[in-house]
DNA sequence: CCACGGTAGATTTTATACAATCGATGAGTC
DNA sequence: GACTCATCGATTGTATAAAATCTACCGTGG
């Protein structure tokens, strides 16, 4: 939805790239960006990449200070929490509002990614994974008349699949989520509005629980304070 | 907040006469932003004002069009409600959640601004009014340990700021604003933090129905589709 | 008369080069 | 021995110039 269908300019592709490579890990949470370096890694020159870092800051990715670079924006468990709150609380608004508009094209576009989903899953392709699932979400809310909570959300789904990725090794978890995305459309198609956005509500709370379990396990880091980063091995 | 004190690059310094000059009026919807006259304006090279075009894109004031320039954003009634909405759901969650944890010293950095407020509708400067405005809400909200929500508030606020201009050219709304501001705190100070949540809705809802009512007066829009933009004049 | 193709102008996008700023390291002094 | 200050190195920020792209207009052909 963000980008209409490929990169029509240098920038955005280097930002899909870069956001691609802190998603998968290659730069951990710290990791300081020179810009020198990612220009000469991906065969550009410089502005390309600084704008790339700029975008990626308004999307919450990198943090940038003046005349001292950009670092890869640490995880806290604060922010874990919030996102997810958040999602719990602007999803399902979303949804209520937009899927009694559905039209019978919107289901099947639906049932288009959910295939997409099922093939993704099967080959294993964790990186295809997130970004079909923010499609499914965002797909769910189409129809509703909210365009800045839909950007919000948007941003909120990517945020997540950096979170996610942490956890979501295993086949099992994704096709749980699999599973409640065809839920979630039977549910829709039946009119069952209300049901479907507490069902939403569960899967969301899902994921949640089973990302703090893992960083519970790997980390000892306790939510104190905001500034407490979650250990990436 | 997003500004440490004051501009440490020009591109920043950019980003906010740019803010500053679309709020005012001076760009309205639809305007196309051409970097050219931009850097001819601000005495700087384009580069600059390239980047704060991107910013402002981010931040949801400008839409930007691949190879065809930045065109300052339309205002939908859809939005409207949206940001409103968005305000009345995600404010009061944050007060509850910060307020209780204020130390003096907050309460009186709280006081501070509401005197800089004052001070500000006692000389009729409008332009300095959102900025404080929008500083005294997120002063509010300092201890709440939700970072993501209070940018996303952040931002809305800055969204509400360019939608209030339209309106309250009259010292009174903003002197009703003052006086709410002032309840506001006094409510935080007993310790009633439930009350100050209702009381700051319907802060925020007073607002959104005086703007809807001026729109309503000036353009015949109906709220129909999400491209419906308001009339300025 | 309408439609298609080509050319010219303008505008954005990208590359290269230069200047300013920050952090650190080292010497010098109290 | 500890602290202050200055110089050095590295990195970012900015300006200037070339390349790619799009829009609009004009002419030609059907």
């Amino acid at each position: 939805m963000t980008v209409p269908l490929k990169h029509r300019t240098l920038s955005a592709a280097i930002v899909d790239r870069l956001r691609q490579a802190i998603l998968a890990g290659t730069y951990p949470a710290g990791t300081q960006l020179r810009q020198d370096a990612m220009a000469e890694t991906y065969g550009v020159s410089r502005i390309p990449v600084r704008e790339a870092l700029f975008q990626l800051e308004a999307e919450g990715f990198v943090r940038i200070v003046p005349h001292k670079g950009a670092i890869v924006s640490e995880l806290s468990l604060d922010e874990i929490n919030d996102v997810f709150d958040l999602r719990c609380l602007l999803e399902p608004r979303l949804l209520s509002q937009s899927v009694p508009r559905f039209a019978e094209a919107d289901f099947a576009a639906l049932d288009a990614i959910q295939v997409r989903f099922e093939t993704a899953i099967a080959a294993g392709d964790v990186a295809q994974w997130g970004v079909i699932n923010a499609e499914f979400h965002m797909a769910l809310y189409t129809r509703a008349r909210q365009p800045r909570t839909q950007s919000i959300v948007a941003a909120l789904l990517q945020t997540s699949d950096r979170y996610t990725r942490l956890q979501l090794s295993s086949t099992a978890a994704m096709g749980i989520a699999e599973q409640e995305h065809a839920e979630l459309i039977r549910q829709c198609r039946a009119g069952r509005f209300d049901e479907a956005s507490g069902y939403l509500v569960g899967h969301i709370e899902a994921v949640r629980a089973d990302l703090l379990r893992v960083v519970a396990r790997s980390g000892a880091a306790g939510g104190e304070t905001n500034s407490r980063s979650v250990a990436l091995e």
